[in-house]
DNA sequence: CCTGCATCTGACAACGTTGTCCAGGCTCTA
DNA sequence: TAGAGCCTGGACAACGTTGTCAGATGCAGG
């Protein structure tokens, strides 16, 4: 007697299957078939009987076979840094509008700015066969990623670029945004201007400490080591470091914040401070406008970041876009007050 | 002459499958699957070779296919409202965090606080057969997911219940929370107390105002309807109720703010009135220390919620839960100066 | 040299779906 | 009424993986 081999534990709790269905109803499986992806060619009566079917017993079709069958999967997967971040809240959003208005879900994790992480995490994605990658890299060696683009996944990096391979990426201006922010504390006559940034090894970082240094070379300005501050961003050691370049002999009259982990933190500070210092940060805040003074920022628009990102994806996968491109997004200045303060001395 | 089949669309780019490996290491398919599964019985000889032409090749294994044999996907989904709300970013963050110790991915998707979008996307994640399901209701009638529930799909309700089916939900204590932070303005001598609050169909505001009511209630205050707004929450809407509230010949003294989207606008309205008048909002926000005055809040603990959630959903998978329950995690008041106003008048 | 046992390997079916192709029944026309 | 053409429905293979099972190989002991 042959031995009916065992199902593979519970599986799904046997969900019925078009089989099933078609069994009930009477038909064909093909023809359950029809009638879940509205093929035509399906008489009313028949249709109906299916769809009876189809309710009595709960069915609902299987992507995973479907996704097999057809080698798509309708689906995109985000790696970011995290997902708690407001920053990337309004990026992730969009992103997410982008895929549903071209019927893809959105498959994301956080790679807690770990490069490791952030590898085993896109990996992941590409082991489900996702269409597309959408990545705000931790990491700076992206090769890992290439034979997964040969077979076709598209990706975009956002944010920051890829390192180390050709890829669409979108960007915001940070050079150029910080640039003008600094720009802005010199025309209000600063010439002691502090940078509190995160570390240079995230490129954004490096970026923003680049138009820091630019606009200080513009305005004739020798930078002093003691003015900078370029570590982690945790709020001890920001504190640390906005309480030093404050006191002193000479302190800054004016400090340019690196981004918005850091400027909550230095607002935390100069707060607590009698003599008032001018301040420009990196990265719009909720409520920035509603301090005393306003906090004058230089803001980018995450939510264009995804979108733009997430429409490249799209064009990457009809086909419409073939050569990488780096496209770089204007950031700009909101002046609120903080950084329109005259020096101190 | 046997014409063969053309394959569908591009199919992944043609990506190198176990069997392509097998052949290019001259060994048996099984014989791969094993040394990609870590399974043991291949002499270290044997398993050179697999992972020499798997790196040649650039295989990565299809896990769509896995999937399709195994019934498990190692994902779960989450459906809440807004991914670029600050609330959610921390709640969704504590999902993915305890999904990636128990080496499940994140699949998620804003319902935009729209019941049939809400129903739309978690029955494509049913369809996708993630393992479990964490929802952040929209909509107040769930029968939907019964035949998902019963099929072995672990579901969890979090912020608000599911409407009209058992199923366990990790709540605030939106009532508490509400009634402690109304009777602190009452403790401060207020008795003319407005509430502002986001559409009573959705339970956390409902839960909410009924907080308001008793607090007023048990102070023996009777509530005038000119006090209270109960509408969507957008900007304009939130800056008329409260502005109407704030004139006129009995204007409040104290507003309650029903939620973080609420609470800034109304933060906006106070701050241009000369009169200062008590604020509690209901969420915590960045900053809100930072502001003059200090806003008082209730604050619930959004990644507790989602933690608390998808600790229970693993241990349905686990098989370790099996009764629904309703859990309510309690919120804390933090008083920052806003809610310690004394009444103007 | 043969037997027995342990170890390694591969053939095969199955997971649930969709694409291809063909059969049968119907309508329409000459 | 016969033939052509259309419409509906179903049988079958294939997608890429894993579980089962049996065959092949090697080695020790009699």
């Amino acid at each position: 007697m042959p031995e009916t081999p065992r199902r593979p534990e519970s599986r799904y709790g046997n969900r019925p299957t078009m089989k099933d269905v078609a069994a009930r109803a009477g038909v064909g499986l093909k023809t359950v078939s029809r009638v879940v992806n509205g093929e035509p060619g399906v008489t009313p009566e028949t249709e109906r009987r299916v769809q009876e079917s189809i309710d009595a017993l709960g069915f609902r079709r299987n992507d995973s076979a479907r996704v097999l069958r057809k080698g798509r999967t309708a689906s995109i997967g985000l790696v970011l840094e995290d997902l708690a971040d407001p920053f990337y809240g309004p990026l992730s959003r969009a992103v997410e509008e982008v895929a549903r208005a071209h019927g893809a879900l959105l498959i994301n994790g956080s790679s807690a700015e770990d490069p490791d992480r952030e590898q085993e995490l896109a990996l992941a994605l590409c082991a489900r066969r996702v269409d597309g990658l959408v990545v705000i890299p931790a990491g700076d060696d992206h090769r890992y990623l290439e034979p997964e683009i040969k077979a076709g996944i598209a990706t975009v990096f956002v944010d920051r670029p890829a390192g180390r391979i050709e890829a669409d990426c979108v960007l915001s201006d940070n050079f150029g945004g910080a640039r003008a922010g600094v720009a802005h504390l010199v025309a209000q006559g600063h010439r002691r201007i502090g940078f509190i940034g995160d570390m240079p090894r995230i490129h954004t970082a490096a970026e923003r400490l680049r138009g820091y240094r630019a606009a200080m070379e513009d305005a004739g300005i020798p930078v002093q080591e003691a003015w900078m501050s370029l570590g982690a961003t945790d709020p001890a050691r920001v504190r640390r470091a906005a309480e030093q370049m404050l006191s002193g002999a000479a302190p800054v009259t004016a400090v340019f914040s690196g981004n918005n982990r850091v400027t909550v933190t230095v607002i935390r500070v100069l707060a607590e401070r009698d003599r008032q210092t001018a301040l420009v940060a990196f990265d719009d805040l909720e409520l920035a406008d509603l301090l005393q003074p306003g906090v004058t920022v230089v803001a980018q628009d995450a939510a264009a970041l995804g979108r733009t990102a997430a429409e490249r994806l799209f064009r990457q996968l009809d086909g419409t876009l073939l050569v990488p491109e780096r496209i770089e997004l204007p950031t700009r200045l909101i002046t609120r007050g903080s950084g329109e303060l005259p020096p101190a001395d």
